[in-house]
DNA sequence: ACGGATTGTAAAGGTTCCCTAACGTCCGGT
DNA sequence: ACCGGACGTTAGGGAACCTTTACAATCCGT
């Protein structure tokens, strides 16, 4: 069961978590990508030099990704996010599912379905945790970490960055808060420890220092 | 990439093979498996002692799914189906890429998506080429082979097998022709090598012999 | 009854993708 | 200057799935 198109799921995902690294602003080493893949460390330097020797990756002075490489993993990234958006907002699956099952079309969808699905969803330019769809029209917006919000402001939720879909259970957690792009709450405590106590529709959450350091916001 | 359940593609693809060859009442022996699945004959042949020793088939006295085989297969048969119908229906594929697309889908898709797909498209009963869904309200209608119409009947188009799926282009061309189900048509001319010629809809095909004694219609 | 096709299996081997164990390097803190 | 950690790599191995080549067994039409 090969993938859509002319690449093996290995490739793909390797290079999606670069690409998802480098948008995450995290340095793109051997190691990260291995903790975000769940795999060994030996693994990984294997398949950086399969990658390297098809053209997919460069490794003098780091890890990045060539033309093809990029355009590859801005595909499969492009399915990953469409599909999301498909199955929250056509088939009502939760944050998660969505997540999880995105994982597995983006390396099954062809072309006409990436285009049908896009089409059919009206050309959409964010993922529902709102990261951009590349390919699309997205207009980066002016946002800041939530973490940054001063006590008693009040802000919207942007984005939920990929990378803490990550941690188990807080897409769950965020998406049953309420804690989506474009709802507007307000800042009503920040602990020392960088926690934050958001009001947001009448309910009261609290979020981590991690999380809140990642989740961006407007005014 | 594992698949949505607990089984890996090649068991879900030969299981699926082994149902699809029961259901179009073809010898279920490793020759047809091997051509079906495009793999050689040792490949099938091992595969065959795995599958038992794994338990989802028996061979003394020939090949037959135990019951957590049949459960396996209609699993995947019931996916492939529904996204069949999903993609012809809502993503407005053809049914060729259709067919194609649901062939990786079926290995993917979780239970969640099965269930929200068979509620979005209303609990349909076939795939768009007439074959029954697994687990839904099919009930076998009253039809007989193409081939036993008589020159000058009327028909109705009632089901194309899957074994035509394997015939490259077939599946084009009797989209292309109108040749669905559902649509009705008359026998104009029947030739001596079996060669069906057909009026659909004011225009004049013609079906080969082996398709013709395939297809099913109804009066 | 016989010779050619069809079928199943054995043997040997290959690719992809992963693992553990172990080792060397480099870097920041003490 | 020294040490613990983090990082990358080597070596060795393994599971899944497939291949080609070759060889028996079986089936079947004439
Ligand atoms: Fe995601
Ligand atoms: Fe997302
Ligand atoms: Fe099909
Ligand atoms: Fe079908």
């Amino acid at each position: 069961m090969p993938a859509a198109g002319e690449h093996h799921p290995a490739f793909e995902e390797y290079c999606e978590c670069i690409f998802e690294l480098k948008e995450d602003d995290v340095d793109v080493i051997q190691a990260r990508i291995a903790e975000r893949l769940q795999v060994s460390r030996p693994a990984v330097s294997e398949m950086m030099r399969r990658l390297e020797s098809e053209g997919l990756i460069t490794t003098d002075g780091g890890i990045r990704l060539t033309r093809a490489g990029q355009d590859l993993a801005e595909r499969v990234v492009r399915r990953h996010r469409l599909a999301e958006r498909f199955l929250t907002d056509v088939l009502q699956l939760s944050w998660a599912e969505a997540h999880h099952e995105a994982g597995r079309w983006e390396h099954v969808m062809s072309e006409s379905v990436e285009a049908a699905m896009d089409r059919l969803l009206g050309s959409p330019t964010t993922c529902p945790h709102g990261n951009p769809i590349p390919g699309s029209d997205y207009i980066e917006p002016d946002a800041s970490p939530l973490s940054s919000v001063d006590v008693g402001a009040k802000f919207v939720i942007s984005r939920i960055p990929e990378e803490l879909e990550f941690t188990p259970g807080l897409l769950e957690f965020l998406e049953e808060s309420a804690l989506v792009p474009g709802t507007n709450g307000t800042v009503t405590a920040i602990s020392p420890d960088g926690t934050l106590t958001l009001e947001i529709g009448g309910h009261h959450v609290g979020v981590g220092a991690f999380a809140s350091s990642r989740i961006l916001v407007s005014a």
